[in-house]
DNA sequence: TTTTTATTAGTATATTATTGCATTTTTAAC
DNA sequence: GTTAAAAATGCAATAATATACTAATAAAAA
């Protein structure tokens, strides 16, 4: 489970507001085993007893994203929290195309993708996905 | 525009028929300067005559990603013609946030990466995807 | 408070993708 | 070349993902 106190001192620094929806947002999908789509986890929340619209979910998830705290894996169209600052390394994150399992495993030092880099500017909390098996499934 | 001759040959080579709907898709991808979508694509080809129902499209694509001659930009759902082997080496493409073009700009040799990847068997083909601004747009 | 700004709901609709089955085309066997 | 089998495509419905716009509500600042 998520740091509560992380998320809402994130929020601070940015200076926008905690409030009900967002924390229950992001508190639904850190409660997720593994990384969900946002109608999945719109119905979890509704499981839960909370009614949002998806537009809702859709908006808090992008938020969540900008502040650096919630990854869209976009190979399948799911959002994972992330509980791991970005500095000076991206994460990569290994889907597993037999149980679509997604795991953050492992770090990859930007100075060892800059020099490919020439004069493109990234942008921040770059991901980098990469699929295949896991362990399990190959 | 696309080799044709190593496009055919790399249907032979993988046992598959270089069908009229096969060639006439690629190619118009080829001719196409950014990645694009497949509804686009769909629109594309309409345009030169050719009626395609878009589960064909599709159908396709998939098909010229398995033999590793189109790759899906997963970021913002385009496709892309690829005309490099993936012999040793990741693709990384830029996808540039501002004009949304996709240049496939250097490669990754697959020793930089390996040190992380543990037990994960990497798929065929794999690609790397970065996001951020071009020379142009920053 | 009151006002302003930010956030969320509601709804419609756009975009992206898949499925199942019928038909056609291609390949392989004869 | 004809025929049988296999592969590919068409068709149409629909699923899955995502956004846009406006009204309502909540949070913050004055």
């Amino acid at each position: 489970m998520i740091d509560i106190d992380k998320v809402i001192s994130k929020c601070v620094q940015f200076g926008k507001s905690a409030t009900q929806q967002r924390m229950a947002i992001i508190k639904a999908l850190s409660g997720s085993e593994n990384s969900i789509s946002a109608y999945d986890l719109l119905a979890q929340l509704q499981k839960q007893g909370y009614m949002f619209n998806i537009s809702t979910i859709y908006r808090v998830l992008d938020f969540w994203i900008e502040l650096g705290l919630v990854h869209k894996i976009e190979s399948n169209n799911t959002y994972l929290v992330c509980n791991d600052s970005h500095h000076n390394h991206f994460h990569v994150l290994f889907h597993c195309l037999g149980c679509e399992k997604v795991e953050e495993s492992c770090k990859l030092s930007k100075q060892t993708l800059l020099p490919n880099m020439q004069s493109f500017k990234l942008k921040e909390n770059q991901v980098i996905e990469l699929q295949g098996l896991c362990a399990n499934c190959s």
